[in-house]
DNA sequence: CGAATGACCAAGC
DNA sequence: GGCTTGGCCATTC
């Protein structure tokens, strides 16, 4: 996966992610929207997936404002959970974000 | 090219 | 608030 690949729909998925400011959250369906793909919410979960280390993607949630468990590391899931709470991102006491407040707004510029 | 997968989203109960 | 159903998109075999 690199080569022509890597001018897929995957690197502008991280890309996108990379520009998420700490303390602030996105969700799959609003990067998928930047990117122009309002329905490809899928999509960019599946490019999470694979997710880089240079990549915060414990800023990306789905649309409930909840971590997504990929079904198995539920590890990570605890750990994303750390990480917010590191920047500074308060979770509800069923371990959700307020969107309202902490949902990332895409600033083209400053 | 067709079928299957997946860290999604919106709507309904 | 929580679970289920249908739909959309991109990647992989």
């Amino acid at each position: 996966m690199k080569d022509a690949t890597s001018d897929s729909f995957f690197k502008q998925v991280y890309g996108l992610v990379r520009q998420i400011p700490p303390g602030k959250v996105a969700t799959y369906g609003q990067i998928a929207a930047l990117l122009g793909n309002p329905r490809g919410a899928r999509a960019v979960g599946w490019a999470m997936r694979a997710c880089p280390k240079d990549v915060p993607w414990h800023r990306v949630i789905n649309s409930q404002g909840r971590i997504s468990e990929r079904g198995r590391h539920p590890y990570d899931v605890d750990l994303q959970r750390a990480m917010l709470e590191a920047e500074g991102v308060a979770f509800e006491h069923s371990g959700r974000v307020d969107l309202s407040i902490y949902q990332w707004l895409a600033d083209k510029g400053d």
